[in-house]
DNA sequence: AATCAGTACAACCGCCACAAG
DNA sequence: TCTTGTGGCGGTTGTACTGAT
């Protein structure tokens, strides 16, 4: 009978959040269910990745939503129901965990308490809406992130595409994911060029330079997998982070 | 000072989609 | 085609914090 290794649960440590950096800054994102051995955390693939991608990750921002993320968020969540993911990915540094806790904590609260007052208060409706600025304010907010435009490789002329690429999975592939379904919708992009945006973030993202023995017993089966290159992920907020417990 | 209730946020769980063998 | 492994997503729960009593 095989025992499962004990796996730690609960609310992460500093020392356990910065292993998972220092390990992730030095070799990169390879494979989830792997890395918590390699990188001496007795945690779940899953609950690594989720604590990487909701709270360590770089370029993250977090709490004080602004009145326009509030009312982005609540556009989007009525146009798009609950997918968070996808309200995430147009909302920049922001992540879906905080997105969805904070919808159900504090947006939901209100909207409801709107529609009970709009549904009491039956006359002054359309021409108030209207007039209403906030409403205008993200109204025009989420027209202006739902025409969001891919460029196209057109617009990087010094970026030509002869380098050997490999893609990696990323929020920003998400948000170009979602930006290409978007533009698709609308037309305004081919699917050519969307492979070209594709392998244009995949560049800045592969690996390069990396000791492979170091890294783990089995590096050679990841060696070939897109990963996040390390350095791509440099941010002076972790560099803070990280140095002075190295 | 102690306790309780409410709130905010972190983390887990279960399900699903997808890719590889 | 089926099975298995992996990652992603949304719902839900657990926990820490804060303010009121």
């Amino acid at each position: 009978m095989v025992r499962q290794p004990y796996l730690k649960k609960g609310t992460w440590s500093h020392d356990e959040d910065q292993k998972l950096i220092a390990y992730i800054r030095k070799y990169g994102i390879w494979n989830w269910n792997q890395m918590p051995k390699f990188a001496g955390l007795q945690r779940s693939g899953k609950s690594c990745r989720l604590r990487w991608m909701n709270y360590l990750r770089p370029n993250i921002r977090r709490g004080n939503f602004s009145r326009e993320e509030d009312e982005t968020i609540i556009h989007l969540q009525k146009t798009l129901g609950n997918r968070w993911s996808a309200i995430a990915a147009r909302l920049p540094q922001r992540t879906d965990n905080d997105i969805k806790n904070y919808w159900n904590t504090r947006l939901k609260k209100r909207v409801m308490g709107e529609k009970k007052n709009s549904s009491s208060a039956t006359t002054e409706t359309k021409s108030s809406m209207e007039e209403n600025s906030s409403d205008a304010d993200s109204s025009m907010m989420v027209d202006i992130l739902l025409d969001y435009q891919i460029p196209t490789m057109d617009d990087f002329p010094e970026l030509a595409a002869d380098t050997t690429i490999s893609l990696s999975d990323c929020d920003l592939s998400v948000a170009v994911d979602d930006h290409y379904n978007m533009a698709m919708d609308n037309n305004l992009v081919s699917s050519e060029n969307y492979w070209e945006i594709e392998n244009l973030w995949g560049q800045s993202l592969t690996m390069e330079g990396l000791d492979c023995e170091v890294m783990s017993p089995n590096s050679q089966l990841w060696l070939h997998e897109p990963i996040y290159a390390c350095d791509s992920y440099y941010d002076p907020v972790v560099e803070l982070w990280v140095n002075p417990f190295i």
